[in-house]
RNA sequence: GCGGGCGUGGCGGAAUUGGCAGACGCGCCGGACUCAAAAUCCGGUUCUGGUGACAGAGUGUCGGUUCGACCCCGACCGCCCGCACCA
C-alpha cells in the first residue's frame, strides 16, 4: 500500500505550473473575463491558518472559473502601511521598512508554498514609491476636484509619549503603553469628502446582488439617511440660537431639556468663564474618540443655567445642558430630550430629575392614565399635551410640525446622514506622504507632479516618541514651488485604508510607471468579479473602495461605479488561547495535555484555557502555516480549511481535523493508483452496455458532477467535500471486474479528480498525470453531467400522518396525486398510526411528501 | 449603548429554503488483519424505553402561525463581529 508523497508532488506541479505560465493572466476580448480577488494581506509576519482559509476559498474560485473557460485574472500583493511596522522598530530597533519587505519576503514563500494559482507577475506592495507616487497623484486630483479638504479634528492624545493614539491603543482611557490618561486634541487634518456620495452610495447597495444581505445592511446603516427636522431654539437673555436635529418633531411638545456636545462651540465658549464646566468637558475628553468608549460611557450631564425658548409654547423655557452622549460630529451637535420618548433621554431625565413629558398615546391608552415608568414609549399613537399637534398621528405630526417650523422661519425639513467625512491624516511615519507644502504666504500648495512622488526619506529614528518625520532634520524644510520661499512639508501621512481602497485597479495594469493604471486594462478586468475578505472589513474598506471607484471616475481615471460586482464575507478562523499562571499567553504548541488536563509543555505548570478567538498574534492563539504544510502538504491543509465548516461562518482549527483530511488525501491516491480492476486507457471508447453496478457509479458520478457545480456556484465548498468523498465512497464500493466496471471506474476516478482539482490542485495534477494523461490539469475544461444519469425515474416519498413520519414508499417520479395517495394510504404503518379511521384529508407534494390528516 | 450575525448529536456541520432532522467528516465503541503496534478494512454510533418490530422525545428558551416549522412571526437567553486612527 503505498502513500502519496506529497513533498516530491508539490513541488514538480508548482515548477510545471510555473514553466507553462499557466497563471498569466493576459488582457483577451474576445473572452469572458473573471477577476477574483482575495483582500491583499497586511505583512504582519508569518501567514497563519486564517490567512491560508481567505486564499484557499479564493483559489478554489479562480480554478473553477478557468477550468469553466473564463479569463481568469487571480492577483495577490501587500498592502503594507501600517501600524505594527513602527511598533516593531521602537520594540527591536529595525526599520520599518526592513522589518516590512522581511516579512513580505517570508509570506511570500509561504503563498507559494500553498500552491495558489496567482499570477505573481501582477505582485505590489503598496509601501513602495512605486505605488505611492501613484496614490499622491491621485489625492491631488481629488484635491483639484474639490473632494479633498482640510478641517480640524480630534484625535487621542498621549501626554507622556506626546503621541496621537489610534483607538486601539487606547486601553480604558488610558495609553497602552504610559498609562497615562488619554486626551483629545484638536487637529488640522485632510479629509475626503465621502459625503457627497451618500445618496449615491446608498441607492447603489440595492443593485449589489451578489453581496451578502448581512453586509449591505451594514452599509446602509452605516450610512444612516434619516429625514427629520433642523430648527433653533432662541437662548434666552442671548443673542444666539442652538441648532439642533431631531427625527421626532413630533415629539417637541414632550421636549423638556436641550442637550449639547462636549465639544459644541458654545460649550466651549461657556466652559472659559465656567472651571467646573471645563472640568466636566476635560472629564468627557478622556474617554477618546471612539465611539463606542462614548456611548458605552455612564450618561452623564452638567447643567450650564442657560435656558432656551420653546418655539411653540410663548413662555416655556427648557434647560441647557451638556452631556457626553451627544456627538459633535453628528447632526448639528445638539438635541432637544424628550425623555418619554426616547430611552436613551429618559435615562438622563431620571437621572438629573427632569421632566419627562408624555405626548404619543398608545392607540386605546387614556391620556390621563398613560404613565412613563421605566421604559420610553416609541411605539406609534396619537399626539397629546401637544397643542396644534393633538389628534394627529406620529406620521402626520411630524410632517405639521415641520410644515409649522418652516412658516415660522425657524427650521426646516431636511435629510441627515451618519456617514461622515473620511479624515485620512494620520501623524506616523509608515504611510505614504501627503503630497503638499504649507506656505505661509501661499497657503496649501500641491506637490508638482514632476516632483512626485515624495518619498519616505529612510534616515530616521524611533528612539524619541512622536512622529519622526515631523523631527526629521531636513525632509520638511523645503522651499514653496509657488513662490520660492522658505515653506513646510505636510508630515502627515495617509491613513492606510487610502491604500486598500484601489490596489484592486492598480492589479489590472501594475506595471505601468507613469499612471495609476492603464484604462484599457482595468476597464477590462473590473469590476472585481469575485472578492473575499473578511467580514470585519463589511463596512469601512468596502465603502471605502466604493467611494474611491467613484472618486477616480469623476476625476477621468475610469468609468465605473461599483469596484466589487460579487462579494463572500468569510468567517474568522478561530482557536482556543491559553494564559500561564502569570497571565501570559502561550502558544498552542507551548501547551501539552496531561491526564486531560492542558499544561505549560515545558514545566507542566498549569495552564488557564481560554475563549475561542480570531486568531491573532497578540494573543499568541496562531497556527502557523508553514509546520502544516511541512507535516502534511498544501493540499491536506487546504482540504481541511475548505471542508467543515461552510465558508461565511466561523471555523475553529483543531488539530484533530488535519488527520482526517491526511486519510483522505491518501484514500484518493490508492483509488487511483491502485484501482480495484485495471483500468482501460484514457480515452477508451465506451461499451455498449453497463452492468446494474457500473450503471449506479455512474449515476452517482454525473449526480456528483451536477450537484458540485452548483455548490460552487454558491461557494458551499464544504458541501462539495462531502459530496467528493461521497463519490469517492461509490468508487471504491464498485463490486465486479467486467469491462463496464472498469470503464465506469475510469470516468468516475477522471471526473472525480477533476471535481477535486480546485481545492487539491497538486494531488489532482498527479493522479491526472498518473491515469495517463500528457497535458496538465489546469488545462482542462469542467467535466458535465449527462442529464439522462442524473434523472432517477423513481423517487423515495414520506408519508405522514398528522405530520409525523409513519413510512417511506417509492413512487414513479411526477405520478399522479391520486396515485400517491392510495399507495400511502395502503401501507400497513399508515392504517396502523389512523387507528381504522377515514383520513380527513390528504396532502400531496409531489415527489416530497404525502401527509395524511387523521 | 448602537448596528450586524450566529445558536442543530460528544465535536465540525447537512437538510433541495415550509416537506423523511443528523448527509459527509471527526471522535468514540466493537470486529478483521498483526507476535504487537501503526496503517488499512468491516460494522455501530441523537437521546430514552424495548432482545426486537417499534414507540416517545428532540434543532438555545418560551409562545404563536401551519396539514406540516431547524426554516416564518413575537418575546427572551447566550456567544461573536463592527462602531470611523488595528488591518
Amino acid at each position: 500500500m503505498s502513500r502519496y508523497n506529497f513533498k516530491e508532488s508539490e513541488a514538480r506541479w508548482q515548477a510545471a505550473w510555473n514553466e507553462h505560465g499557466s497563471f498569466r493572466a493576459v488582457e483577451d476580448p474576445s473572452r469572458p473575463k473573471y477577476y477574483v480577488l482575495e483582500m491583499f494581506p497586511y505583512p504582519s509576519g508569518r501567514l497563519h491558518v486564517g490567512h491560508a482559509r481567505n486564499y484557499a476559498l479564493g483559489d478554489v474560485v479562480a480554478r473553477y472559473k478557468r477550468a469553466q473557460g473564463f479569463n481568469v485574472l487571480h492577483p495577490m500583493g501587500w498592502d503594507a502601511f501600517g501600524l505594527p511596522a513602527e511598533n516593531a522598530a521602537i520594540a527591536n530597533k529595525v526599520h520599518p521598512a526592513d522589518w516590512t519587505f522581511e516579512n513580505i519576503r517570508v509570506m511570500r514563500g509561504q503563498l507559494q508554498l500553498m500552491g495558489l494559482s496567482y499570477d505573481w507577475e501582477r505582485e505590489v506592495a503598496t509601501c513602495t514609491p512605486e505605488y505611492y507616487k501613484h496614490e499622491q497623484k491621485i489625492f491631488l486630483d481629488f484635491l483639484k476636484a474639490g473632494l479633498a479638504y482640510r478641517k480640524e479634528s480630534w484625535v487621542n492624545w498621549d501626554p507622556v509619549e506626546h503621541t496621537v493614539l489610534a483607538n486601539e491603543q487606547v486601553i480604558d482611557g488610558r495609553g497602552w503603553r504610559s498609562g497615562a490618561l488619554v486626551e483629545k486634541r484638536k487637529l488640522s487634518q485632510w479629509f475626503l469628502e465621502i459625503t457627497r456620495y451618500a445618496e449615491e452610495l446608498l441607492a447603489a447597495i440595492a443593485g449589489l446582488d451578489r453581496w451578502p444581505d448581512k453586509v449591505r445592511l451594514m452599509q446602509e446603516n452605516w450610512i444612516g439617511k434619516s429625514s427629520g427636522l433642523r430648527f433653533a431654539f432662541d437662548v434666552v437673555g442671548r443673542e444666539d440660537r442652538i441648532e439642533v436635529f431631531t427625527t421626532r418633531p413630533d415629539t417637541l411638545f414632550g421636549a423638556s431639556f436641550v442637550a449639547l456636545s462636549p465639544n459644541h462651540p458654545l460649550t466651549a465658549e461657556l466652559a472659559e468663564k465656567n472651571p467646573a464646566l471645563a472640568g466636566f468637558v476635560a472629564e468627557c475628553n478622556r474617554l477618546g474618540t471612539s465611539e463606542a468608549a462614548i456611548e458605552t460611557a455612564e450618561k452623564l450631564g452638567y447643567d450650564t443655567g442657560l435656558t432656551v425658548a420653546h418655539p411653540f409654547q410663548p413662555g416655556r423655557t427648557l434647560p441647557v445642558w451638556v452631556a457626553n452622549f451627544v456627538l459633535m460630529e453628528y447632526g448639528t451637535g445638539a438635541i432637544f430630550g424628550c425623555p418619554a420618548h426616547d430611552q436613551r433621554d429618559l435615562d438622563f431625565a431620571r437621572k438629573y430629575g427632569l421632566d419627562v413629558i408624555p405626548v404619543v398615546f398608545p392607540e386605546g391608552a387614556a391620556p390621563a392614565e398613560f404613565r412613563i415608568g421605566d421604559e420610553a414609549y416609541t411605539g406609534p399613537g396619537r399626539l397629546g399635551n401637544s397643542g396644534f399637534l393633538d389628534g394627529l398621528d406620529v406620521e402626520d405630526g411630524k410632517r405639521a410640525a415641520i410644515a409649522r417650523m418652516e412658516e415660522l422661519g425657524r427650521g426646516e425639513g431636511t435629510t441627515i446622514y451618519r456617514l461622515r467625512d473620511w479624515g485620512v491624516s494620520r501623524q506616523r511615519y509608515w504611510g505614504c506622504p501627503i503630497p503638499v507644502i504649507h506656505c505661509e504666504a501661499c497657503g496649501i500648495v500641491a506637490v508638482p507632479d514632476d516632483q512626485l512622488p515624495v518619498e519616505l526619506p529612510s534616515d530616521v529614528d524611533f528612539d524619541e516618541p512622536g512622529n519622526p518625520l515631523d523631527r526629521h532634520p531636513t525632509w520638511k524644510h523645503v522651499s514653496c514651488p509657488s513662490c520660492g520661499g522658505a515653506a513646510r512639508r505636510e508630515t502627515d501621512t495617509f491613513d492606510t485604508f487610502v491604500e486598500s481602497s484601489w490596489y484592486f485597479a492598480r492589479f489590472a495594469s501594475p506595471k505601468v510607471e507613469d499612471r495609476a493604471f492603464d484604462r484599457a486594462a482595468a476597464e477590462y478586468w473590473l469590476p472585481v468579479d469575485q472578492y473575499i475578505g473578511g467580514v470585519e472589513h463589511a463596512v469601512l474598506h468596502l465603502l471605502y473602495s466604493r467611494f474611491f471607484t467613484r472618486a477616480l471616475s469623476e476625476c477621468g481615471y475610469l468609468d465605473l461605479a461599483e469596484p466589487f460586482a460579487g462579494m463572500m464575507t468569510q468567517g474568522m478562523v478561530t482557536h482556543a488561547t491559553y494564559r500561564d499562571r502569570d497571565g501570559l499567553w502561550l502558544y498552542p504548541e507551548e501547551v501539552a495535555l496531561r491526564d486531560g488536563t492542558p499544561v505549560r509543555a515545558s514545566d507542566g505548570a498549569p495552564v488557564e484555557v481560554g475563549r475561542l478567538e480570531k486568531m491573532s498574534k497578540s494573543k499568541k492563539n496562531v497556527v502557523g502555516l508553514e509546520g502544516m504544510i511541512e507535516s502534511y502538504g498544501a493540499d491536506t491543509v487546504r482540504l481541511l480549511l475548505l471542508s467543515d465548516s461552510p465558508p461565511e461562518r466561523d471555523l475553529e482549527w483543531t488539530e484533530a481535523g488535519i488527520d482526517g483530511a491526511w486519510r483522505y488525501v491518501n484514500r484518493l491516491w490508492r483509488l487511483v493508483t491502485e484501482p480495484a480492476v485495471p483500468l482501460p486507457p484514457p480515452g477508451a471508447p465506451a461499451p455498449a452496455s453497463f452492468s446494474d453496478a457500473a450503471l449506479a457509479v455512474r449515476r452517482v458520478t454525473h449526480k456528483t458532477v451536477a450537484a458540485v457545480a452548483q455548490d460552487l456556484d454558491r461557494f458551499h465548498f464544504n458541501k462539495v467535500v462531502a459530496r467528493v468523498r461521497e463519490l469517492t465512497n461509490a468508487l471504491a464500493d464498485l463490486q465486479g471486474a467486467g469491462e463496464g466496471e472498469a470503464w465506469a471506474l475510469r470516468e468516475g476516478c477522471e471526473v472525480l479528480v477533476t471535481l477535486v482539482n480546485p481545492m487539491m490542485p497538486h494531488l489532482a495534477e498527479e493522479l491526472w498525470h498518473r491515469l495517463g494523461h500528457p497535458g496538465l490539469l489546469a488545462d482542462q475544461p469542467w467535466p458535465e453531467a449527462d442529464p439522462a444519469l442524473v434523472v432517477e425515474d423513481t423517487v423515495k416519498v414520506a408519508v405522514q400522518v398528522n405530520g409525523k413520519l409513519r413510512a417511506t414508499i417509492e413512487l414513479p417520479r411526477d405520478c399522479a396525486e391520486a396515485e400517491a395517495r392510495e399507495v400511502a394510504l395502503a401501507e400497513p404503518n399508515v392504517q396502523r398510526a389512523m387507528d381504522g379511521k377515514p383520513p380527513r384529508k390528504v396532502i400531496v407534494v409531489p415527489n416530497r411528501i404525502v401527509n395524511v390528516v387523521a
